[in-house]
DNA sequence: ATATAAAGTTAGGCGAGCCAAAATCAAATA
DNA sequence: TATTTGATTTTGGCTCGCCTAACTTTATAT
């Protein structure tokens, strides 16, 4: 299902590629293949297609047998991308109290349906919460009671 | 991109198929493939191999030419899917301010990825705003005004 | 009752995204 | 340097979900 979203030009696919990528070369400075496979869960085969396409829409630097690297836009996505999939999985987390490997994986599968104002409203949200926690009135604490309470 | 989830046995476009069927019948009883293509932005031929699929699972009473009914278990999951989808709805209109359009919006693309989890926490945390409101402590009208307030 | 229109289905095709198997390249080792 | 090994790419194939075009069935109108 490819899904129409005027707000972005990568399918879901390939923004997940990119958000590999990113935290990849975050580490080891430029990545392989392989690394992309072992963390997408894909086959090479799979990778190269993808690393294909994103070389088509000048996201990366990729020519066959070296290191990729991304290029100013797709460093700009990828970013973009993980900033939806930090605020969805903080959210998840701080506000609503999910664990560590739930939050993280709704927010892989949510991410990529996030539009802008969705995106700014709910970090404008934490924002207010933490402002609001500052000033002793704490209602993620006041939340988790509640919850506590009930049953 | 047929996205694993293993808390769901359907693709997404399967249910929205299963999700505008309940809506449709609501309104007039029971489907017709026409309806479904016309809710769905999609050709008649699109609807047949949906409905054939949706079958298949027995979500639906299918028989060619005929009107279109859910299963019980059809109709269980598109009461679970649309579940989701008012949930999030609710929770960009009521506490985000997102207007009726987008939220609706926002609403489609991410219903499929929401976790049962993910969603009783956030059902949770709706409750408890309405409580506090209730309780004269209106967190989404403060909201508002550190929305209004800030630039 | 029959001709026409509308709705539904079938058949065939396309792109995305995955895979396995085979071929190729590069890096390490003998 | 020659070889082996692991990484990468290519090729071909699969499913899903969409489409168009052609056909069949049902509904409508004369």
């Amino acid at each position: 299902m490819a899904q129409n979203r005027t707000w972005q030009e990568l399918s879901s696919s390939l923004e997940d590629y990119l958000e590999a990528l990113f935290h990849i070369i975050a580490v080891k400075g430029a990545a392989k293949a392989k690394d992309l496979a072992s963390r997408l869960k894909v086959k090479a085969a799979s990778v190269t297609g993808a690393l294909h396409l994103l070389a088509a829409k000048k996201m990366i630097n990729y020519a066959p047998y070296d290191v990729i690297t991304l290029t100013a836009k797709g460093e700009e996505m990828a970013k973009d991308v993980i900033r939806r999939h930090s605020v969805l999985k903080d959210f998840f987390v701080k506000v609503l109290g999910i664990k560590e490997p739930a939050a993280e994986e709704s927010a892989c599968r949510m991410e990529h349906g996030v539009s802008p104002d969705i995106l700014k409203r709910l970090v404008k949200f934490m924002e207010f919460l933490e402002k609001r926690s500052l000033d002793g009135k704490d209602i993620v604490r006041e939340f988790e009671e509640f919850c506590g309470k009930k049953k």
